[in-house]
DNA sequence: TGCAATGTTTTGATTCAATCAAAACAACTG
DNA sequence: CAGTTGTTTTGATTGAATCAAAACATTGCA
């Protein structure tokens, strides 16, 4: 590794390094790095968020990338997701609380916000005595591009996931 | 395996046998245990349904209790929930659109109805170009028993999972 | 009632995602 | 600039789920 350039990190030039430190946390190239990815890339898995740091920062481990995205989301700064059937996602954590929209074919996800401004469906009419602090909404469907592939072509649809009639 | 325990099958006295035979699958006593698991305990793993069956039902393997839950779904006759950090879980499909809430701390998940007879939020407002078909919503919090073991005890409450703040 | 065809279950191996533990190392504090 | 704390690497390991092929049972039909 020439002149180590995993120790590159105070030289960047603003909002990342300030957002790591203002969390926190210590400040680091794979730490910049990831949350540099995650800003380009949301709702990334670990390996692909891995390979694409990988490029910049050849040194780095895939657990190097566990523990950065393990940290950012104990401090707040990122978010993970877990769809059904798909590996866990991450995403820089902002203040709205917006939901997910998945495509059941190819698995791209997009933001979605929430309906009403305050929360609408977050209150369920019987809790069973449970104390409700989160409600997570993801709708599944199609994106554009698979609805034009399957609308063009007549072959089977290959669903990502086979979610039971709503 | 005396008497061939696991062929009989026909031998039931209805229902469970006849929803089923009511979804085109063959009738089998791998199939009736299973299903009679999930109606007794839902919300089980796969594990969980397999360590009860096999108690039953002494020859049957971890893999015949998955292929049963893959065909049961793929017939509509039950449905697999996936909610984060823990592994997937079944239950009997029934005909309401209802949901779920998990306890934050010991896992333990109940249904929860849909809060307006027809699905609230589950038209989002900017869907991206996507085509919605089923909206899926969880609720995270603490089941009454944690919150009694929380407020008696002073301990800290080791979390299951480490939800975003919502 | 018995036979054949189809579909299910078993057995065994394998994949994928994620986590654990300890040693080597670097960032921040003073 | 040195020490302390915390991060990263290395390597192994777990857990959940899936795949493939052979053995087997259920159902429909004669």
């Amino acid at each position: 590794m020439a002149d180590n350039e995993r120790t590159r990190a105070a030289e960047q030039p603003g909002t990342l390094a300030d957002s790591i430190r203002a969390s926190g946390l210590k400040v680091t190239a794979p730490r910049l790095a990831v949350l540099r990815v995650l800003d380009q890339a949301p709702h990334s898995t670990a390996e692909r968020l891995f390979a694409t740091v990988r490029a910049e920062l050849p040194g780095t481990s895939l657990q190097a990338v566990y523990g950065v995205l393990a940290a950012f989301t104990g401090a707040g700064i990122a978010r993970k997701i877990e769809p059904a059937g798909s590996p866990a996602l991450f995403e820089r954590q902002v203040g709205d609380n917006h939901h997910h929209i998945v495509c059941t074919r190819c698995g791209a996800v997009h933001d979605v916000d929430c309906a009403v401004g305050e929360a609408p469906c977050l209150t369920p009419s019987n809790t069973a005595g449970f104390t409700v602090h989160t409600a997570e909404v993801t709708y599944w469907g199609l994106c554009p591009d698979c609805q034009a592939a399957i609308s063009s072509t007549s072959s089977s649809p290959s669903p990502l996931l086979n979610k039971g009639a709503q």
